[in-house]
DNA sequence: GTTAAATTCTATCCTGCGCTACATGGAAAC
DNA sequence: GTTTCCATGTAGCGCAGGATAGAATTTAAC
């Protein structure tokens, strides 16, 4: 089951996708926002998989919401909705962290495979601003991607916030010491961490799990 | 139904693709090829609905036959298929009208997925994939000078070929018996390379190197 | 024939890692 | 108010991992 929280300032378009979302048995709504700060406490709150984020909001904007959520939230993707094509903001949006771009007038059932192809760690783009993205890029223009690449198995989710913090500073390769600097707190708790990890995952050592945060994409490198 | 051709030069995994996605009750695939030529040509001649094209082959490889499909064919979407090594062809083959790239270390389901998103009218690029792009535009940027990315490539040439496979080994998180067991060497053997390896890369421990041999493409998963 | 590098093996030593067990404070759930 | 979970901490134990040194063999290069 993907989770999925709907931020956009109209009512209508906000449930109305909500809705239809709901309807299909893989995907759960389980929550709504009418603006970017909104969407930012409604994703920390309820740590959702995939989130549909209008690009213009009053207040807070899409591009400054998915800014401040990928920055702060681990393990959520952001799909941008929109309905005009307008590539200079899809440029911001993926700098911020998106993981693709949709149009409010594609049938919903383009929406769910693009929401299925993220959460499965793609990235999603219209075609038809293709063009004007390669454009961009030669223009050497720098945005970073949650860099996922194959869909991260359900053990993932048992694992605690801080628990996720730590399998990330695995993946640089950093040390319990490191870590424990990098986190302020002690290495012992480090280890209680790692160890916690370690035993979720069904892994062995801290060589596995950095393999496997780099694999499913929890360290982002660039 | 969607109609496929696979094209690869791989005849285990031409046929295994297609064995495959054809279980897939809305995939039907049509045809494979072995190579960019009779890619086209079968292309043509079947007129498919999507072509999973293999980045590296021999003779007409997939960014010619690529190139050849989507000027002279219409309808027809092309993905990639490629592994980490291939970042340099990524862009060239968008450019001639590839909608986007699949790993072939990706789970089935995500391939299945990012067929769909594609034949729907999306793009797909996996996030690592787009993450190296970046790099090597970066690296073609004139103002910025080109430190930190020359250095990898660069330590990997000083490894012999034992060393190779020992990081090969590393990047699947085998411990040091196992690898032992795995080369048919003694532990003490296996310590050594590690450790040699670890110098030459200029790493700390086997960690660093697991994320290395991962992130390098030294070890592919498939 | 000598030199050099790669691969293999043995052997010692020490450290970082991971496990286990237990304790505490806070927050959320009932 | 009690329970549960999380984050944090301490402590001790055993082991895998890594450094280092030395040596034998093969292959290739000079």
């Amino acid at each position: 089951m993907i989770k999925i929280v709907v931020v956009d300032d109209q009512p209508l378009i906000r449930d109305g996708l909500a809705t239809l979302l709901g309807l299909r048995p893989e995907l759960e709504v389980i929550g709504t926002a009418g603006d970017g700060r909104e969407a930012f406490e409604k994703v920390k709150q309820l740590n959702p998989d995939i989130v549909l984020m209008d690009i213009r909001m009053p207040g807070t904007n899409g591009v400054e919401a998915t800014s401040l959520i990928t920055q702060n939230v681990t393990g959520v993707k952001v799909l941008m909705l929109t309905t005009f094509k307008d590539s200079e903001l899809i440029f911001e949006a993926l700098e911020k962290g998106a993981s693709g771009y949709l149009l409010k007038d594609m049938p919903t059932d383009t929406i769910v495979k693009a929401i299925l192809t993220v959460h499965s760690g793609g990235i999603v783009l219209p075609p038809d601003i293709t063009a004007q993205m390669l454009k961009e890029l030669k223009k050497s223009k720098v945005f970073e991607t949650p860099s996922d690449q194959v869909e991260a198995p359900k053990l993932l989710e048992e694992l605690t916030e801080r628990e996720l913090e730590v399998l990330k500073q695995l993946g640089y390769g950093h040390s319990n010491k490191e870590i424990a600097g990098i986190l302020f707190i002690t290495e012992g708790t480090v280890k209680n961490h790692v160890s916690s990890l370690i035993n979720k995952l069904e892994l062995r050592d801290r060589t596995q799990a950095a393999i496997f945060a780099v694999r499913y994409g929890i360290t982002t490198f660039l």
